[in-house]
DNA sequence: GTGAAAGCGCTAACAA
DNA sequence: TTGTTAGCGCTTTCAC
């Protein structure tokens, strides 16, 4: 029996009552709303008035059973799977401003062509499998993925289940999967040419976690340009990423370079950190000490002095990320590919 | 013809499989599934090994096409649908580390039930539109939502559509909706009743924006329990809850009362600005002025000093949202609530 | 260029 | 308690 339309709530008119109403078939009103070729002109402008006057919308189960595709991608943030992963609430990634645009990114692109993402987490091994079984039985057509530690299992078991996916930074190992990335080395480099240029010589700088590839190559691409300006060797004291380890690295340099006149800290929330401790041990920034940063996050103006900083193109990025994953829903033969982004300097008052 | 089942992707393993494996008919399978009782011990025992064997996972689409829920909730995060909506992206929503805390409150009480949230922003008054569209024709069950502006039409047109909605905080006009909220003036009275007791006798106070309920309830909280205290007047300057407000109300504070030494901000991140505005002005912290924040946010140990502050019980209110939601979802007719949250008192170095 | 008809995988009456 | 059957709304051959 037909169900009561319930005026209330969610249509029931579906692809039936427009072809009623155009008095076509059902598959010519399928054909004209998939946009496919071969209807008669006259017809196809027949439907689209049925379908306005019926205010027919799709039903997105009954389409996905056949087509097999959801029209929806998920987000998925990936830790390591380790300990401390069974903390209550994951929210320790969004303290990071720096996910904030990255969901900007994403979603500018995915929005006007009518998707939303779904949100997934991952922290623990178990959550891995879950997200992956997720994936694997269609409650999403691809991953876009921001793993959070240099072990995330993800990516690879992404690639294994054949799981279009496109991943925020290069993974730390090699493994056949699109990704997007800021070029870190030239990042370093720009923030190494503007110290040298301020006349700074006893630079150190507070680097990332080593084990990651964002840290490890801000660190040597700006070990590798400060050794062009001539500074063989750099002081360095590897942060966390978060504003306390920011903090704390910037004590150690100081402990053991108290001269130190020039600082590259490899992102804007340890640069905050690391400000609080100079002025904790009365250096002036930039008098005393220039400081240039790494992001251009929100934390670069909430700074005093405000920070000068690498602009990474976050937002750009990932809306890329999100134009690759739907190419590689689209064409699931297409190769992995990498496209990788240009940092600029933004010259505020901290250098 | 039938599809080649591809052994690299999406098991295309079925009902049909599951119920000739275990030598019973679909049905069975389905009832053993959905966790219907009349099943006969045994042929359940039957039917989950066979389940177990064959690695069956249902097909969410043939199952919502069915079952019209498609166990899935929208996450909707709101604004005015005014100008500079058209903003590229919107991230500005997630510098406030407050929303952070909203996503992981969900997400923790969501994933152990196996839902994923769909996140969707609706800035402009076309947004709105699609948003209500999509969510009225079955993409979610229902929506979470959290509004940015207090002139948000959503609350209303969600009410209106008859789509099952919880909403983060109290809406501006009142309607027949499900929220939760924290007692906001309880809060603004433990900041009063501990400025006094710290001694602080020229209070003042950062409030938030005016036209939202959350920025009216702490100011008038506030001032109501100063007033309890002895202390009929007491001077506020309007901020926007962000890190900047904070810091130009700072001044403009400073500029009329130059000799004030207690202070309420009505969240941590304008908190943090006006610690800035408090340093560039000579004034010690908590020596000379003594501050009290609110939400408690990761700005709150961000600080230098580190602030005091109430606590926000954003999680546990988050959580308890998506707890809502599921039962308006379950339960159609089911009377709109609310819930309310008794916030507390953190002591730091800040009063 | 268009229509008829066969499912996609599942749930839910209804029978047995 | 279990099986049979009729769809849910859509896309997509395959004839016409």
């Amino acid at each position: 029996m037909r169900q009561a339309p319930s005026p209330s709530s969610g249509s029931s008119i579906t692809l039936e009552d427009v072809a009623r109403a155009a008095g076509v078939s059902r598959a010519t009103v399928s054909r004209v709303i998939n946009g496919i070729r071969n209807v008669d002109p006259a017809i196809q402008e027949t439907v689209r008035q049925a379908i306005a006057t019926t205010g027919y919308v799709p039903n997105h189960a009954a389409r996905s059973l056949v087509t097999r595709r959801t029209g929806t991608v998920a987000l998925v943030v990936s830790g390591a799977g380790g300990e401390g992963a069974d903390a209550p609430f994951p929210s320790q990634v969004f303290n990071d401003p720096f996910f904030g645009r990255v969901v900007g990114g994403i979603v500018s692109f995915l929005r006007p062509r009518g998707i939303h993402p779904i949100l997934m987490f991952a922290e623990t091994a178990e959550m891995h499998a879950q997200v992956l079984t997720h994936l694997r039985h269609g409650n999403a057509d691809g991953a876009l993925l921001v793993s959070t530690h240099a072990e995330d299992p993800l990516p690879r078991l992404l690639v294994e289940a054949h799981v279009p996916a496109v991943l925020f930074a290069r993974p730390a190992e090699p493994i056949p999967i699109t990704y997007v990335d800021v070029d870190h080395r030239a990042g370093a480099r720009l923030a190494a040419d503007h110290l040298v240029a301020r006349g700074r010589h006893r630079v150190a700088t507070i680097s990332g976690p080593l084990d990651v590839p964002a840290g490890q190559s801000r660190l040597t691409g700006f070990r590798d340009a400060m050794a062009v300006h001539g500074h063989p060797y750099i002081p360095c004291a590897e942060g966390g990423f978060t504003h306390h380890s920011g903090e704390t690295a910037m004590e150690r340099l100081l402990a053991e370079h108290p001269d130190l006149d020039g600082l590259f800290v490899a992102n804007d929330l340890m640069a905050q950190g690391a400000l609080l401790a100079l002025r904790h041990h009365g250096r002036r920034v930039p008098e005393d000490v220039a400081v240039v940063g790494f992001d251009d996050s929100s934390a670069a103006t909430a700074c005093r002095p405000p920070l000068t900083t690498i602009r990474h193109p976050v937002e750009d990025m990932a809306a890329e990320m999100a134009r690759l994953l739907l190419a590689h829903v689209e064409q699931p033969r297409r190769l992995p590919s990498s496209v990788i982004f240009d940092p600029v300097l933004v010259t505020r008052e901290s250098a």
